[in-house]
DNA sequence: CTCCTTGTTGAACGATCGTATAACAAGTGA
DNA sequence: TCACTTGTTATACGATCGTTCAACAAGGAG
């Protein structure tokens, strides 16, 4: 007669399903809305469970961070993959897809702000960050040596350029939308990335 | 025989004291650190007379935007008056503060990204911060123009550009200081300038 | 010196936080 | 059909949160 009172899942599954109400409670309510009970409200399972799949609340938001990196560094990639062969074609479809979905999506952009936010007094956080940036500035880097850049000092300070163009572009993108728009950004910086390639001539 | 159990301060410098303790806990602690109990030991006081001075903890939050937007606007501000009076030294000086103290210390970046995590849940803070960079933006798009940059559709497109790079180098500057330092950052922003007006010839 | 204003304290309230854990029940194997 | 494993729930605990407020005392007015 009565319905079960809860049902079991695949331990990734259960997992996976409590990470995703992570990214959707860190989108909704910012990163001082982050809690164990709000996440497990979000994915329809008591607060007790949080516990049991993840050591506190700390590592969840770590594999949260560790689970939308991957997600945005698999977009990027499709994005190269579905490029044309021309060297060109491929960066401006790398910096494309940055401000394409759905790395355009505000809510992951806030999900981000959350992250850079919980940086400080998250080591863990701190660590993976590094580690992702780093593989940014490399992809760039390695699309503009494609496209004639040869020189080691101009190839880490442009890849720091842009990789800082867009990421300030994305930020204000979130924080005021109304200021300019995602195909707007994604001129600017392949402007700019046109702008430094000329100069090389 | 005992000394006095508190002293009492001047309305305004009380409200100061308390602002500028606000500001010290949320370069130390972060966004989520931020607390009515914090910011009272912050400012040797008790927990009550914040509730005094502000009403409540997110006015507090947002008179402290307030002060330190108008801190960063004094600085910037200083830069130019101390500028030759040749525009593009006046616009390299501009960017130059963004890099040197006090703009480029680590806990004002801290700061800002803090104000950035809790524009999603406060209003306030959200109108405060499209005056502040609606501001930038103007202040480079007149520096621009006195540079020879007449177009306003260039004018708009290119203050958004060098506001986005600034942050976005700022940022990285804040989350992972070993990556690059203050000095190249502040020599990626004049580059692009450079490459932007020399175009224009 | 005394009174009075009011800046200031410190305790208290209910809500929410992270975490721990005993009790329960779903699903599997015998 | 019946244990048994273990995913899951529900509750409880101490800490901390924002906020309120009665009581206190510092310092100037008279």
């Amino acid at each position: 007669m009565s319905e079960p009172a809860f049902s079991r899942a695949e331990p990734d599954a259960r997992r996976q399903s409590l990470i995703e109400a992570t990214v959707r409670v860190l989108a909704e309510r910012g990163a001082g809305g982050i809690s164990v009970r709000h996440v497990a409200v979000a994915a329809g399972v008591s607060p007790g469970l949080v516990n049991h799949y993840f050591n506190g609340i700390d590592d969840l938001i770590a594999e949260t961070y560790a689970y939308v990196g991957a997600h945005v560094t698999g977009a990027l990639n499709d994005a190269l993959d579905a490029a044309e062969n021309d060297p060109r074609a491929r960066l401006n479809a790398y910096v494309g897809a940055n401000f394409s979905p759905p790395i355009a999506d505000p809510e992951l952009l806030s999900t981000w702000i959350a992250f850079w936010s919980l940086m400080r007094t998250r080591p863990r956080i701190a660590l993976l960050h590094e580690q992702q940036y780093a593989a940014y500035r490399n992809d760039i880097a390695t699309l503009l040596k494609a496209c004639g850049m040869t020189d080691a000092r101009q190839l880490q300070r442009h890849s720091i350029a842009i990789t800082a163009l867009i990421d300030g572009l994305w930020l204000e993108l979130c924080l005021s939308p109304r200021t300019f728009t995602p195909v707007e950004a994604c001129a600017i910086v392949q402007g700019h990335i046109e702008l430094v390639l000329t100069k090389l001539l």
